[in-house]
This record gives structure tokens, C-alpha cells and sequence, in this order.
DNA sequence: AGATAACTGAGAATCGAATATCATCTCTCC
DNA sequence: GGAGAGATGATATTCGATTCTCAGTTATCT
């Protein structure tokens, strides 16, 4: 098993993936490859101090991280499988949402449903 | 100190408040009326069975609770203060991002920024 | 090769949220 | 007024996610 390269499996798993990943999700994708999930969450720590990742919550609790470099875009969360896939594109209209006073400095959309996978085998 | 109404209690300081609340923020609003946390979660609950309250998850990972009989909206999330607004109104464009073969059952928009009170005390 | 520093995996420890427990209290109905 | 059912508050417990600890491993530099 090679070492000090673990971190870099972390990263490029990350990059692979189709949307953000949680450290469990991420660790359960590298099973059999010896990362321990200590080091998955090490990796995550670090790529974000470096700049590299990005942490993003969604609906569900979970932190969940995705390479810094996407442009911006949203998320589709299926509801059973609970896997969260990046959508690109984005939506008109959420200025004039926001009452007197406050400021509007990002938003969050996130779609739910059953997505490909999920909704064939059903 | 009243018994028996303490579920009364939980239920009208939901529907007093201007978004959602978690149980938490619940709780610390009914300080001084004596109610137990425990109380909270369990009216909570039982509100949800009933059908009076809905359970909500944004960004953050807490879970918090408002009245059902409320119309379709989203959330404005301040970054300041955690707490969470009602927004009236919705939409439009969030059919075209969905992928060929994902099935849409819901969506979630919140927008980020800072409240009326946190950004007039900035 | 040898020394040192950084990295790693496994499991223990921590932390917070949510739930369960239990003795007490309150209401309702005799 | 008394009994029984349901509700309550304080606290213990559980549970999952994340972090910490530590001994062993690996890379780098000489």
C-alpha cells in the first residue's frame, strides 16, 4: 500500500465524482483501497485550507465537499439513494424575493426527487 | 405553573414566528415559561403526526419545525444571526435543469445574506 | 544507510442533537 | 376527595459525526 499519497486519492475521487461527496460517501468509494476514514477526513480538512475543495451543506444534515474549481451551479438530491448530483444552469428571479433591509449575498436552490438510477430500479 | 398546556404553548410560539424554528430556538424563546426541552421535542413530534407542523431541513443541518398550513415559499438564511425567514413567492426555470430520466418531486431555494437587524447592527 | 519530519490507519475520545427514563404533577371522571 | 390516565421537567442515555491519539510507516535529505 503506498503512503503519503493518500491524501492525492482523496482528491482526485473527489474530482471524479458527479457532485459533492460527504466524507462517509467519499470513504465507502475508497473502500479497498486501505484509507482509513481518519485520512479521508484529514484530506477534506486540508483541501479546503488549501483552497482546493469546498465544503457544501444541502438539505439532510451532512457536509459534503466538491472541488473549488466548478463554476457556479445547484443540486439535485435523491431522495433514496441520498446521493447529490451538480446541476448546471441556474434561476431567475431571487432578487426581488428578498424583503426590505436584508442582503442578499448567495443563494442555494436544491431539487429533490429520484433521480436515473433510483427511478429504474423502482 | 400550567401543565397539560404546555403543548399549546410550543404551538403558538411556532406560529408567531416569522420562518421556521429549531427545537433549540424554540426552546430558547419559551425560557422563562418553564418548559422542559424534552416537552419541545416531544410537541414537536407529536405536531408533525398530527399534520399541524412540518418538518424542515435547510442548510446547517439542523432540522426546524413551522405551522403546515402555510403556503409554497423558501428561506432567507442569515449568516449572522442562523436564523431562518419566511420568503412568499417562487421560482420559475428549475424544470429545464433537471437531467433526462431524474424525476422532480420538490425543490428548495434559500437565500443567503444578513437579516434587517444583523446588518443594521454591522 | 541514517536521521528527521510528515503521513497514515485504527480505535478511543469528544461533542451535540435527539430520545428514553422516571418520579412528579395535573386533569378528568367518578 | 380519590383514582387513573396523560403530560411534564430534569437528567441520563443513545447515536452518529467528527476529531484526537499514538504507534508504525514512508519520504526526503545528507
Amino acid at each position: 500500500m503506498e503512503r503519503a499519497k493518500q491524501q492525492l486519492t482523496v482528491l482526485r475521487a473527489l474530482a471524479e465524482a458527479d457532485g459533492p461527496l460527504s466524507a462517509r460517501e467519499l470513504w465507502s468509494r475508497l473502500s479497498g483501497t486501505g484509507v482509513g476514514l481518519a485520512t479521508v477526513y484529514r484530506a477534506l480538512q486540508r483541501g479546503v485550507e488549501e483552497g482546493m475543495l469546498e465544503s457544501v451543506e444541502l438539505l439532510g444534515g451532512g457536509v459534503r465537499y466538491e472541488p473549488k474549481d466548478r463554476e457556479h451551479h445547484h443540486y439535485f438530491l435523491c431522495s433514496t439513494c441520498d446521493h447529490a448530483f451538480d446541476l448546471y444552469g441556474c434561476v431567475d428571479g431571487l432578487e426581488s424575493l428578498v424583503p426590505d433591509g436584508f442582503q442578499l449575498t448567495g443563494h442555494e436552490v436544491v431539487l429533490l426527487g429520484t433521480c436515473d438510477a433510483c427511478g429504474d430500479a423502482a
